[in-house]
DNA sequence: GTAGATGCAAACTTTTTGCTGGCCC
DNA sequence: GGGCCAGCAAAAAGTTTGCATCTAC
């Protein structure tokens, strides 16, 4: 995968108007971090991200308007974020982690649609949905059955996505 | 992580008089594929193996007693293996893949209960369960929700076994 | 002013691939 | 004997880290 050369510094500390950013940055000093520019940047980029990124898209969209900010502090700043809470990391299989903002427990359950033709993962939004349910019955069961406190579910589906299946004449 | 370093050559084909490798070598050559020495060990450390195995342990039970087999054969096989339904991949989420012998269409639905405490993946036979059926109306519900087709599911139940439970004091 | 963050480059880890020679069927 | 498969080594791909500089608080 390419990626693109380096810039030439970006103006550090650029002004930023989302009212959001500022109880971000609250909860970040809350836990000893610091609201700097490339993180308002990176912040931007999750906020208005409506699927799961992995780094590399984090960084892709960054250096759009950002060339100076590195990759390395792509990676520290998500990871930084995952660890606080703040984001969500999750690992679809395909040897890229991928983040979202979000608290974490809203996110605790979580399905994987992955597509054995086009590699493609699609995460799906849990919560909202009667999926939901259908985990919790799931693990009820294993908590009965073998005496297992679940924190976390992940379900993985392979299959076929919608445009492979047709193009499969399924 | 050390590797070690590289051996001096295994003797190709040893006698291996494992009933179970009769049958898989039929599945291998059923797929086009050839039973070869390094892939009879491959398959014997799986066997033997009551745990899902990442590359690198399958490597180093490998090594143990064949240093001439290489960590691309390994891949290369394992790869192989869940590629025909022999074994199945699973990700666990720690940037390595992991696999274990068995055969997917028995197990088409498969639930691991992963410990976070004590690291240990259990997996439960579905099947006879009422956990079949649930994964089953989860499927319909992608299918209708997303049109996915789904062929095959794995859940990954993250939590504390009973032991680690116990051990906590919850 | 100082602890922490940044950019850059290089190291590290896991997995894949190209190549030449060898072995299974 | 032919095509799959082997070992080796190097590359790929994703992520982490060391270091000098800089900056948010």
């Amino acid at each position: 995968m390419p990626r693109p050369g380096r810039g030439q510094g970006m103006g550090r500390g650029g002004g930023f108007r989302d009212p959001q950013q500022g109880m971000l940055g609250g909860r970040l000093r809350g836990h000893g971090h610091r609201l700097t520019g490339p993180r308002r940047v990176i912040l931007s980029v999750l906020e208005s991200a409506r699927d799961y990124l992995s780094a590399e898209e984090v960084y892709m969209a960054v250096y759009a308007d950002n060339p100076g900010v590195g990759i390395a502090t792509v990676y520290r700043t998500l990871q930084m974020l995952a660890e606080i809470g703040i984001a969500e990391r999750v690992d679809t299989g395909d040897g890229k982690a991928r983040y979202k903002l979000g608290p974490v427990e809203d996110q605790r359950r979580r399905v994987v649609l992955v597509c054995t033709n086009c590699s493609r993962s699609t995460p799906i939004t849990t919560g909202t949905d009667d999926t939901e349910a259908v985990i919790a019955q799931l693990e009820r069961m294993t908590a009965e059955q073998h005496g297992f406190r679940t924190n976390r579910t992940v379900v993985q589906l392979y299959g076929l996505c919608e445009q492979c299946e047709k193009q499969y004449g399924g």
